[in-house]
RNA sequence: GGCGUCGUCGCCAAGUGGCAAGGCAAGGGUCUGCAAAACCCUCAUCGCGGGUUCGAUUCCCGCCGACGCCU
C-alpha cells in the first residue's frame, strides 16, 4: 500500500495540497483530525466542502455525533480500516493532519488497543485526583511503575490518571510499539506571519460561512460543554457571543488566538518526527515534493 | 507661560533604598484511549542626564515626553 502523509499546523494548506495531489493521482484522503470526526461541526472545524468530498473520497470525517466521546484508540481502528480499504482498491492514501497523536496512532504503530481501559477505574481515579490531588496519584504510580512515573508530570492530572489507570489494570504502563506504516511524510512549515494571517482570515470566513448558526444548532441540542467535541476551537466563544456576553469581534479575536496557540503546539508535535521532510509552501509548491517517486 | 499627576517587558499593571509581582501576548517543550485536550518552561534592570547614599527603579535637581487643570 502507498501512503503519503501531509502534516502541518492549521491553515497551512494541507487539505488543499492533499486535494490537488489526490485528484491528480486518483487517490483518497484520510483525515487525521480529532474534531472533523464529529457530524454537524463542519464550519467550525474547517472540514472539506461537499464539493471537495465529491471530487476526492475522504475518510475519517463525520464518524460520530458530537454527543459521543471519540478518542485516539477509535481513530486508530477507523484509520487503519480506511487505509486497508483504500489499499484494497489499489489507490494511494493521503493522510492529512492535524492532530499529532492521531497521526502517530495511525502511522507509528502505537499499541493503543493493547492498553486496557476501564471507565469505572478511571472515574474513580479522577475523583481521587480532585480530592487528593494529582501528586497523590503520582506517588501511587511511582510505587507500581517507577519508570513510567518519571515520564509524566505529577501536576498533569489527566495524564497521571491515565497512567495510573494503565498501571492498575495491567500492572505497569505498557510502552511497546509495533512496526508502523511506511509513508512518505511531508510537513508544511510556512512563515509564522503568513500563517497567522491565514488563521485570522479563516476565522473571519467561518463567521461569514455560518459558524454562528452552526453553533446555535449545537447549543440547542443541549450538549454537555465538557464533551470533547465542544472543545473545538471557537465554539465556546461563538456560544458566548450568542448569549450576548461578548461582541463578535472579541469572539473572533479569541478564537484566532486559540488557533494560533494550537498551531504552535502542533508544530512541537511534528518537529520531532525525523521522517518528515519540511517545505515552506510559500517558497515552493509542495506538490513537487509529493510527486517525486516514492522510496 | 504656570500648577499638578504620570513615565516600569509588545500591551495591561504591582512594587520597594539593597540586584522589579502578576496577567495578556510571544517563544520553546512534554505527549501511547478526553489531544483543537491536559501540563511544563522561558521572557524587563524600571524615559534621559546629574546628585545624595555603602547602595536608587524607588530620594533630590534638571531635561524630554504624556495627560489634566489654570492664565
Amino acid at each position: 500500500m502507498t501512503v503519503i502523509a501531509i502534516v502541518g499546523p492549521t491553515a497551512s494548506g494541507k487539505s488543499a495540497l492533499a486535494l490537488r495531489a489526490a485528484a491528480r493521482s486518483g487517490g483518497e484522503i484520510v483525515s487525521a483530525d480529532s474534531r472533523q470526526v464529529y457530524r454537524g461541526m463542519d464550519i467550525g472545524t474547517a472540514k472539506p466542502t461537499a464539493a471537495e468530498r465529491r471530487r476526492v473520497p475522504h475518510h475519517c470525517i463525520d464518524l460520530v455525533d458530537p454527543s459521543e466521546a471519540y478518542d485516539a484508540a477509535r481513530y486508530q481502528r477507523d484509520g487503519r480500516a480506511a487505509l486497508a480499504d483504500i489499499a484494497s482498491r489499489g489507490k494511494i492514501a493521503y493522510v492529512v493532519g492535524g492532530t499529532g497523536l492521531y497521526v502517530r496512532a495511525l502511522l507509528d504503530g502505537l499499541l493503543l488497543d493493547a492498553a486496557p481501559t476501564d471507565p469505572e477505574v478511571r472515574a474513580g481515579l479522577e475523583r481521587r485526583a480532585e480530592t487528593e490531588g494529582a501528586a497523590a496519584l503520582h506517588r501511587d504510580l511511582a510505587r507500581i511503575d517507577p519508570a513510567a512515573a518519571e515520564r509524566v508530570d505529577p501536576r498533569n492530572a489527566r495524564r497521571v490518571v491515565r497512567y495510573l489507570e494503565l498501571a492498575t489494570l495491567a500492572g505497569r504502563v505498557p510502552q511497546q510499539r509495533e512496526v508502523g506504516v511506511a509513508a512518505r511524510r511531508v510537513g508544511l512549515d510556512p512563515p509564522r506571519a503568513w500563517l497567522d494571517e491565514r488563521i485570522g482570515a479563516r476565522v473571519r470566513q467561518m463567521v461569514d460561512g455560518g459558524v454562528l448558526e452552526e453553533t446555535w444548532r449545537l447549543v440547542e441540542t443541549g450538549l454537555d460543554p465538557r464533551l470533547p467535541s465542544m472543545s473545538g476551537h471557537g465554539y465556546v466563544h461563538w456560544a458566548a457571543h450568542l448569549r450576548g456576553e461578548v461582541g463578535l469581534d472579541a469572539a473572533i479575536a479569541a478564537t484566532a488566538k486559540d488557533v494560533r496557540a494550537y498551531s504552535r503546539r502542533q508544530m512541537t508535535w511534528f518537529r520531532r518526527d525525523p521522517e518528515i521532510r519540511w517545505v515552506d509552501p510559500t517558497a515552493i509548491d509542495p506538490l513537487t515534493l509529493l510527486e517525486e517517486v516514492p522510496a
